[in-house]
This record gives structure tokens, C-alpha cells and sequence, in this order.
DNA sequence: CCGATCCATGTGACCGTTCACAATCCTGGC
DNA sequence: GCCAGGATTGTGAACGGTCACATGGATCGG
């Protein structure tokens, strides 16, 4: 027999209290001595119960350990108030980031937050998951940064509510869906000017996956890079990269390295910028004196690497609070709540950025 | 006026069907000409239905897009197939990977999974992240790595089913419910015992918070290096670190630097590892020439670093999956599966651990 | 002192499904 | 040809709330 893992489990369930049925209102109603609709009322906050009657249920509530159910309100109601998060991969810095930033206002708004993960890059897995996300009900929020993304927002009927956290859909149709986004676009043309006022003769860069299906059309931070580099009237390289992860960043970094033109790298995320460095490293490339690299995204540990990392900070929590909103006004129009602000993104300057050439002095 | 920050959403909603309500059993029964109840026994694949009756509901089913509505289902059978994970953070890699591996499990069995962000330390905060888990009916999945995550389990009701993917218990009071973890303890050891191995003095070791309130109680991982420390007999430093992050990593890689004694350090996850090798760097301390580093987790990313991080590998994922398979087996034990097996932690070494004093030749 | 109102509470129906049981049809053995 | 019994199908009552409306009493202006 061979290894086959290793789990540790141990079990020690409680006492078993006798699992009686949950307490429902017309339980709390008996022991108070009310009708059922009072105890409705009561825990509805309506106005017009009188005092002494609001204490006797709550008493009976208290002592029954009366929870309402969250499953009969939906029903009875006919709205769920639970918003599906729609993500391909919860790991990445990003998505994670956006997740929270959903729970955060949803919790606030008394809705609960299920996620499902399109981690099946099949038409049939993507399909299962959008299914099941439809069936639980409530609205759908998908985060859209990547191709599976897009192609399930392709997969819900139209009747569904739904709600998107995705790239600037800069020059494309116009989404089918309410949607959040933040300047990418403006954020690494920016980016790539920066590099370019510094004095670097051009800006290559790695890109992150096209979320279009073909990937013929670029992202908008592939989009803004380039259009920085036209303005400037300097040449364009071909992005390269094919992944979100500092494997494939590694890999585009091994051939960048390899062209001794190569000053300046604008890299799709901070992951990718990862990788560069590495392959850039083991090349013998100094950062910044050979090259500057510049990531996107300014996750939380890119501030600490050697060299720390120059990046665009993005706001996904905000991002996430956002199109939580704006899913709830598509459901409850009446909670004309406004979305919470989004911030703008901000590159932040670190130690793999500078000056082309400017090796330390002791070289 | 000041940038107050920077949203774009473009609303382009679909032309508003009607908003019809959704069709019921009820509904292709009568299209179907037959009972409601055939209907539902269609939907759930009942033996004892004539083909052609069965193909009639299905194209009944067809025609009308119904769809069985989860909030229903969940009322009339009692059962809600759906889990709650509540976590304090959906951003640092252990978490999330968990997370990932509860949804896969999950989705398989038809459950729906919902989070629940303990983002608030307080226990106010805590309480009613809890409440609103519970109110949502379904188990509960608790991610008890840290303190915050131990207090919530403290505080949901007996009643409600409820596991947890948490630290080994090892040597403190049996937990109260299920739960599944992998044995950091012995990896620590492990890791430790290398380095001591490799000639080093002693080990330092940077602690990730500990569960328990007071801290006082040591994590698995924090014993099981002090364990290997004394079976060595070899000095035992008082452990540092009060974090999570590369922030907190960093703070205490600055005060280890300045120890010329320190030559090898265990760090609690990747990210502390992370600040603890800026700030040898940034102290001008060669890694792993001067010092050694092992960080734990091996989070994707730190393959990549410069030096790549030596780091023990955890499996969050098969972690996620058992604990939901110890869940469902609570929920309804007549499914019974046996929990997925949880890969065992394993040392990958990689550039930044080493031999005490083993300088590149060409210093 | 009476009807109009408002306040407090109760009753019945319903949300969309499942469960338990009854009813009907059909088949086969004797 | 009759009856047991399985296969099919239907009916009524939950599940635990909400909603719309009805009821009874108190308040109030005229």
C-alpha cells in the first residue's frame, strides 16, 4: 500500500440534542399568547403593535430560540436576497480582493453571498456553473476579468438579474449587463508614459489573457499601453505572455531578457511582473539598472519584494462594493442607494522602476 | 471640487421582459396535461413514470424555461443543501485556497456554497457574521487558522451543523466539532530539523498569530519547530512576528537582521517569509549565504521569488474538500463518502535555504 | 352621541415544492 | 372471469413565512 494522503479527522459531534423541529412563529404565537401574524410583526419592526405585546413575543422568541427562516421569507416574499459570485479562480489577488469587497457591502445590506467558481474551462463546466448559479436564485454578479468570465455572462437567460465586474469594455459593443470597471485603460497608458518620460526608448509588455474569446481583442491595459507608445511615436513591440501566473510571466520573461534592447517591461499583473524579475535575474539583468519593470494590480506582498515592485494600484475592493450595488438597484430599484466610490487607479512608484542605464554606482 | 474617486458603470439594461413570474410545476402541469405531482416526480427522476408522459412534462418543461426554484425545494424537504464559510480573509492565499477546494467538493454534491467574512475583530462583529451565517440555514464551514475564526466557532449554537478546517489541535481541549487539518506540527519539525541539519546553530522562527485568545497557547507550527529545537538541544529563541503579511513579516526580519547570530529563520507563511527576506536584504544580508529562509504554504507565487523561497507545501485545497465531505457527512449521513485525501505537507527546498555560511565563490 | 379613523390584532390564502396516501389502470395467475 | 398487486397518476396537507383584508376597540370632531 502506498501513500494515499493524509488526513487527520477527528470527530467528536455533539451530544445530539434531540434534533426537535426549529421553533417556527406560530410556536412563538402559542407561547405568547398572540396570533401568528403579531409575531410577524414583531420581528418586521411593524409600528403598530402595542409595547406590551412586542415584550410577551419577544420573551417567547427568546425562549423558544426562535430564528426566522431565511428560506421561507424567500419564498413567501418571492425575493432571495443572495447575490452569486461568479469567479473563475478565488486565488488570484484581484478576484479575491473583489470577492471580499462584495461581501462586505452585501453583508451590510442584508443579503448573503454565494460563490461559484468556472473552474472547468469547458463550454459544459462553464454551463454547469452558471446553472447552478441560476437555480440558487437572487442576482448574479460575475467578475469578469478573464475569458471564462466573458463567456459565461454569455450563458445567463437575460431574465436572470446580473450585474458585471470586468475589464473597461473600452471600444467594445457596449455590455449586455450593468457593469463596474476602473481606468485600466488611462492606468497603463500612464504606466507607459511614465516609463517613457523617464527615458526609456520604448515599453515591452507582458500581457494578461484576453477575456474576448479569440483574444484577438486586447485587453485595456494592452489597449493603453499601446496607445501610449503611438502617442510618443516610439516603436511597438509584440505583447507577449500567455497566462495569469508568475510561471507564465517567467517564461515571457526568459525571452525578453534575452534582447539586450529590452530597458523598460509594463507587466498585466503583479504575478506576471514576479516572473519577470526572476527570469531577468537569472539572466544576469539588473532591475532597474538593465530593465525597469512596472506590474499591475500593487497586490499587498508586491511592496516587499527585491527590488519592491513599481505598480497600478487598483481599488478592487471598491470595485467589488460597487457592483454589488449595482446589482442591488437592479433588484430593488427602491434602495436608491449610490454606489459607493470606486478609486481611481494610482501607479506607485518602488525600487524596479527608474531611469534607463542608471546602474548603481559601485558598477 | 477634489477627486472623490472614479466610477464607470454603464447601465444597459435588457428590454425588460415583463418580469413575468417564473413558471411552476403547476404551470407545465397544465401544459403537459397532467398532475403537478407527475411533474415533480419527472424533475426528480422517479422510476415510475410512463415514458411518454415523462417526454410530455419534458417538453412542457421546455416550452416554459421552468426552472425549479432552490428556495421551495428547500422549504418543503427540510434540507437547504448549502454550506456557509465563514473566513476572516478571503485574500491571503491559505484561505482562499481553502475556499476553492470547499466549492469544488460542493458543487459536485449539488450543494451551494455562501461566505461569510469575519472582517470584523471585534465581537460584536463577529456575532453577527455568525448570526447571519446561521440565518441562512445550511452547515456552517469554518476556517479556524486564526483567532478570529476561533472565536466564531465559539459562538454559533450547538444545533447548527458545523466543521472546521483548522490548525491540528494537538495537545489542547478536543474541538468541539468536526474537523480536518494537516500536520503542520510535524512539518515544522520537518523544516526545522533540515535546517539544523544543514549546520546551523539554531533556527528563528516568525510566528503567525495564534489562534487562541490570549496567544498564549504556541500554533502547531510554532511547536513543532520549538520541538525539533529541543530534541536537538540546541538553543531555543523566543519566536517573533505579530502579522499576517509581508508587513508584519518584514518588522520582524528588520530585528533579526541586526542579530549577526540569527543564520537561519522558519517563517509561518509565505508572506512573512516574503518581508523577512527584504529586510535581510535591506540589511545587506545575503540569503542564503548569510542567512537561510523557509517560509510555509509554498503559495504559488514563491517559486518565483528572488531567491526563490524554499517553503513547505500545504494542501488547502484537499483541506477544503474534506472538511465540506465531514460537513455533508453530518448533514445527512446517509451519503456516506469518505472524505477526499488531504495531501500530506511536504519541504520543497528551493534557492533560499542552505548550509550556514556557503557564500558564492566570488565573495 | 354618532360615524369616521386610526390602532391593534386576527383570519385566510398563497409562495412552489415535497410527502403521505388514495385512486385508477393494467397485467398475470388460477 | 376474478382478484392480487405493481405501475401510474392524482389529491390534500404540510413547510414557515408574507400579504391582503377583516375585525374590534379606542379616539375624536361635530
Amino acid at each position: 500500500m502506498h501513500v494515499t494522503g493524509h488526513t487527520r479527522a477527528g470527530a467528536s459531534a455533539p451530544p445530539d440534542t434531540g434534533q426537535r423541529r426549529a421553533a417556527s412563529i406560530r410556536d412563538v404565537a402559542r407561547v405568547a399568547g398572540v396570533s401568528y401574524q403579531t409575531v410577524s410583526r414583531v420581528i418586521n419592526d411593524h409600528p403598530s403593535v402595542r409595547p406590551e405585546t412586542r415584550d410577551r413575543v419577544h420573551a417567547a422568541i427568546a425562549e423558544l430560540g426562535f430564528r426566522r427562516s431565511a428560506t421561507a421569507v424567500a419564498l413567501a416574499s418571492g425575493q432571495v436576497r443572495a447575490v452569486t459570485v461568479l469567479t473563475s479562480n478565488t486565488t488570484l489577488y484581484g478576484y479575491a480582493a473583489t470577492l471580499q469587497g462584495v461581501e462586505e457591502e452585501a453583508r451590510a445590506a442584508g443579503f448573503s453571498v454565494r460563490v461559484g467558481v468556472l473552474d472547468n474551462d469547458t463550454d459544459s463546466g462553464i454551463d454547469r456553473a452558471v446553472a447552478a448559479a441560476v437555480d440558487g436564485g437572487g442576482g448574479l454578479l460575475v467578475i469578469g476579468y478573464d475569458r471564462i468570465g466573458a463567456a459565461a455572462l454569455d450563458r445567463i437567460p437575460l431574465d436572470v438579474p446580473c450585474a458585471v465586474a470586468a475589464e473597461n469594455p473600452f471600444g467594445s459593443r457596449p455590455p449586455r449587463r450593468p457593469a463596474v470597471w476602473t481606468d485600466d485603460h488611462i492606468a497603463a497608458r500612464e504606466a507607459t508614459a511614465h516609463l517613457l518620460g523617464l527615458g526609456h526608448a520604448t515599453v515591452h509588455y507582458v500581457a494578461i489573457p484576453s477575456s474576448s474569446p479569440g483574444s484577438r481583442r486586447p485587453t485595456p491595459r494592452a489597449a493603453g499601453w499601446q496607445e501610449a507608445l503611438r502617442d510618443a511615436g516610439v516603436p511597438r513591440p509584440k505583447p507577449c505572455g500567455k497566462g495569469w501566473d508568475s510561471r507564465a510571466g517567467y517564461e515571457a520573461g526568459v525571452k525578453l531578457a534575452k534582447d539586450p534592447a529590452v530597458t523598460a517591461v509594463l507587466c498585466g499583473n503583479d504575478d506576471l511582473a514576479l516572473g519577470v524579475l526572476r527570469a531577468l535575474h537569472e539572466a544576469g539583468r539588473s532591475v532597474p539598472g538593465d530593465v525597469s519593470v512596472i506590474g499591475f494590480d500593487d497586490a499587498p506582498p508586491s511592496a516587499y519584494l527585491t527590488p519592491s515592485l513599481s505598480s497600478v494600484r487598483m481599488d478592487f475592493t471598491g470595485l467589488g462594493r460597487a457592483a454589488f450595488a449595482l446589482l442591488r438597484q437592479l433588484v430593488d430599484p427602491g434602495s436608491g442607494e449610490t454606489p459607493p466610490p470606486v478609486a481611481r487607479p494610482e501607479l506607485v512608484l518602488r525600487e524596479s522602476s527608474g531611469p534607463p542605464g542608471d546602474r548603481p554606482s559601485g558598477n
